[in-house]
DNA sequence: CATCATTTGTTGAACATTCATTCAGTATGG
DNA sequence: CCATACTGAATGAATGTTCAACAAATGATG
């Protein structure tokens, strides 16, 4: 089951603070050292709040309140309140990157095998947890209205959709399938989506591993001869 | 190909009225008419505003501009900008329940044929068109943290899913097929919302027609003995 | 090593703006 | 002339931003 969103407020960010100061032995402790590290933690107390309270009841207050500092802090950090955003977003897709790409690098040469780490991938706790899904659902429900939402994302998302697409034309020789590689490529992102969507709108009937057997059902039926 | 968001305004507005006063003997035209009429032209301006500018932008003097009433119009209407937009989410709602039936009895009583209509029923002009999605979505956005508008779509959410469900499970008798219905439905289901997303958030490559392919491309695949 | 100066991070009150709401007054249909 | 729809200026609350003062770390100096 996916934990709640209520509970965690600094603490990530601590963790991450603290591990900071002890691996990095050039990183200086204390009140210095902060820059990036402040930065941090004031993106993930971004999070919190956007998880909490949603996008437009998100507010600077909030944020310096929930990383535990005080007012003026994100001007300081980040030069406006729109900038944080932008940091924050930029910030989620590099996390979700990074382990995209892991999971790619995980699963070999084979096709069949990297198309399945891919979509476990989108399921990994790390990633698909009530409070990051509900940060990314409103940025979503912001991003057609402001272009720089927009442009962050669809260039990433674009790029996705292209390894989706050529794995799907390397499954479908090698298994004699019918299908538009195109169009199943379309068909399964857009299931990942919508079941990430499903997740985050937290129904109770939807839980992360009824979502990977609904995955993995469709991955069953749309490629029976490396599934089945 | 989707229409653009910004040009209609109070157009679909002033025709709804427009057609009120036309058929409706009983109602009056003019001022004293309104009520009813009154805030359709106010949710309609409302929906234009989600769609422009996203939720946490659409402001009460935006919703009035829009309508082409004064500043105060709206609270004399709706008590306050909250019931505003439930009602507005609740007038979306009926729409789509309204639409969705009207699919449902129009198939008769082939279960594969409900299905199939059902699909295209998400995809209809009259529903799926960017103006509406981007309403959507921007209440998506803020779904999770508002128990208001969460309950107002659970309830009907859950109720569509199971008509998914009982399909799923006739389909499956009758094509003797192997998978878990309740799990081919949340994969169903979880993809046509996504490709709704896909739409919403207007990436290029993605149109009303390639995902009526990608939805059918499913079906194809899920339920060969009917849709191969 | 002690002291002072400088740089850098931080604070919180003040400010300006935006926005939802109110309401006394106006206009209009019956 | 009454009831009702409507207006728009006034109000107050919420919030992003600024900035002068403060504190801590670092560096320079003797």
């Amino acid at each position: 089951m996916l934990e709640t969103v209520t509970s965690m407020k600094t603490s990530e960010a601590r963790d991450i603070l603290a591990e900071t100061a002890r691996k990095g032995d050039a990183e200086k402790r204390g009140r210095k050292a902060s820059k990036e590290v402040r930065q941090l933690q004031l993106i993930e107390a971004t999070i919190d709040s956007l998880a909490k309270r949603g996008y437009a009841e998100t507010t600077m207050a909030d944020v310096a309140d929930g990383a535990g500092l005080s007012r003026g802090i994100v001007n300081f950090h980040f030069e406006s309140k729109e900038k944080l955003l932008i940091a924050t977003l930029q910030h989620m897709y590099d996390e979700y990157s990074a382990h995209w790409r892991a999971s790619l690098q995980k699963a070999g040469d084979d096709p069949a095998r990297q198309l399945q780490q891919l979509v476990w991938a989108d399921f990994d706790r790390s990633i698909c947890n009530k409070r990051k899904l509900a940060a990314w659902l409103a940025f979503w429900g912001e991003a057609k209205s402001r272009p720089t939402y927009q442009a962050l994302s669809s260039s990433r998302d674009n790029y996705y959709q292209q390894v989706f697409i050529d794995l799907c034309t390397t499954l479908k020789q090698s298994g004699s399938y019918a299908y538009e590689p195109q169009v199943m490529a379309l068909a399964l992102s857009a299931m990942l989506e919508g079941l990430w969507l499903r997740l985050m709108m937290g129904t109770e009937d939807t839980t992360r591993e009824t979502a990977l057997q609904a995955a993995n059902a469709f991955l069953a039926s749309a490629f029976p001869k490396h599934y089945g």
